[in-house]
Order: C-alpha cells, then sequence, then structure tokens
DNA sequence: TTTCATGCAAAGGTTTTGCATACGC
DNA sequence: GCGTATGCAAAACCTTTGCATGAAA
C-alpha cells in the first residue's frame, strides 16, 4: 500500500500542519517521479516548471517535514546531495544498488539480514531499530 | 597488514607524489586515530596543535589524494561531513554501527553477505563491486 | 483572527579552487 | 631548476534561517 496525494494530506491534517497549495504541488510530483530518488533541487526545478514562484527553501521544508513525519526518508548516495524517497514502513526493506559509472540507484527488493542482524546484535549488544545496504558496481548498461 | 607510515610513503614514492612533511604529519595524525574514522576538520585540529602552519585546505587535499591511492575511503555516516578511514582491501569488509542517540560509529568484523550479494547479481544483471552496510540502533550505552 | 507557511535574501557549514610562494626531488 | 605542493583567502555548493508578508483553518 503505497502513498497518495490524499493520504499525505490526510496526515498533515490529522497532525494539525495545514494543508497548503505548494505542499501539495510540491508532494504531486515527488510522488510523478516516486522511482527517481529526487535531491530537493531537482524536484525544485521540476515544480518551478509550472509554478515558478514556489522557492527553494519551501522545497526543502517541505522535505524536511515529510521526513519528520516518516513519509519520506533522507538519503544519501554519495553525490554530495540528500536524495528522498518514500518510506513505507510496512514493506520490507530493499537495498540500493547505485551505478558507480552512470550514476543511477535502482531497488533490489529483497531484505534477507535478519540472521546478519541477530548475530550482530547478539555479539556487538548493539540494539539495531534500522539499516541500510548499498552495493557500488556496474548496471546493465555500463558493464 | 595494515598500513603504516613507512609503507603509504613508500606507495607515494612509487606513485610520484611527494613525500611532503605536511602530508607525512597529517598521514601519521590519521595513523594514531585509526579507530575514530576523524573527518577533514577534526583531523585539521588534531594536527594543528603541534603544527599551526599546516592549512585545511592541505588536509583535504592529503585525504583526497589517499582516497584517489584507495589507501583510504571516504564514508558517510549521515552528520554532514565525510568521514574516512584505512581501505584494507584484503581484509574482510565490516560493517558500521552507528548510535543514533550518542553518534558513537564501531564496526563489526564480519561481512556474510556473499550469498546476498550473489542473488542480487544473479536477479539484477547488477554487477557488485563493492557494498557499504549501515545499521542504525543504539550502542551498550545508550540503550 | 490566530497561527503557521511562504518567499526572499542572507547566513551557515563543508569542501573546492585560484594564485603566488615554497619546496621536494 | 622544474614541477608539484602549500597556505591563504575567496568562491562554490548545499542547506538552513530571519523576517516581513500572506494564507489556511
Amino acid at each position: 500500500m503505497s502513498h497518495t496525494l490524499e493520504s499525505v494530506c490526510r496526515t498533515l491534517h490529522e497532525k494539525e500542519y495545514k494543508v497548503t497549495p505548494q505542499r501539495q504541488v510540491i508532494l504531486k510530483a515527488f510522488l510523478d517521479n516516486a522511482d527517481r530518488h529526487l535531491s530537493a533541487e531537482e524536484l525544485y526545478n521540476l515544480v518551478k516548471e509550472k509554478h515558478p514562484e514556489i522557492g527553494l527553501a519551501t522545497v526543502y521544508r517541505t522535505l524536511d517535514l515529510l521526513a519528520e513525519l516518516e513519509i519520506l526518508q533522507k538519503m544519501n548516495f554519495d553525490d554530495g546531495r540528500s536524495r528522498y524517497e518514500f518510506a513505507d514502513k510496512e514493506l520490507h526493506h530493499h537495498h540500493h544498488l547505485i551505478c558507480v559509472k552512470c550514476g543511477k540507484v535502482t531497488e533490489f527488493e529483497d531484505d534477507l539480514l535478519e540472521s546478519l542482524e541477530a548475530q550482530i546484535a547478539r555479539k556487538s549488544g548493539f540494539e539495531i531499530m534500522d539499516h541500510q545496504l548499498k552495493f557500488y558496481g556496474y548496471c546493465d548498461k555500463c558493464r
């Protein structure tokens, strides 16, 4: 079950945040490019096409807010800027495959880390809440 | 087999980079704190104590060089700055445990991702060269 | 009407760069 | 002596913030 404009607006409403046109426009642009791991500036550039009045700071603030509400997750793919994706808490974790040649980020939809997590918790005394696994290599097209 | 001042200087020499006093001082400070995942500025502050003449830009340039030579690896622990650790290519990979409360980064010295890597390569067509796995949670002291 | 959100510009923090000087080899 | 490395300061880059204005509820 994925996010929709309506479901996110409902969440904003429940948490007593205002459902402004800017937030809706930004969210819609993000939803329309859900697979692209957009950065703030990329999203700003998309939004600007139809809504040049919206400021970059508003995009940053909206992304911050959605991340705080755990609707989005802030990610780092080592390209010097933060990128975002939907945080589907119910879904299994997925991993990221980062092409070191073209920079494309794709997802791999199996988790398979349970036994490793259990082992680490047992051996290290660390209480694990979350993880993030990135693979670097060459995508189909680049190798 | 880990890195030493001598081995790294030898590599610099072989690759026809100059073995300057600044590079040696910076490298020594890094070696003396090999477990701390120092950032450029932290390293600069250490170095400055005894060598106030060394500039921050030189620290950045030295870290860049050592990363390019694959002596160091640039890491990102989501605290807004790059951190570095030795890249021991021969050694097993290790994973990072990041405490979300105190920020401490510790290492877990088993890899155990071979079968997952094989599976991903098979299913996705991605040629995996490297990976990075971070666990977020609470360390011994913080929970 | 009250409170929160926005837009703009300025400031912040990290990293990079230009350039004259210094120095390893 | 040649060519790279350094130090300094300025610039570049991404992100956050202050503040007056505007709009949601």
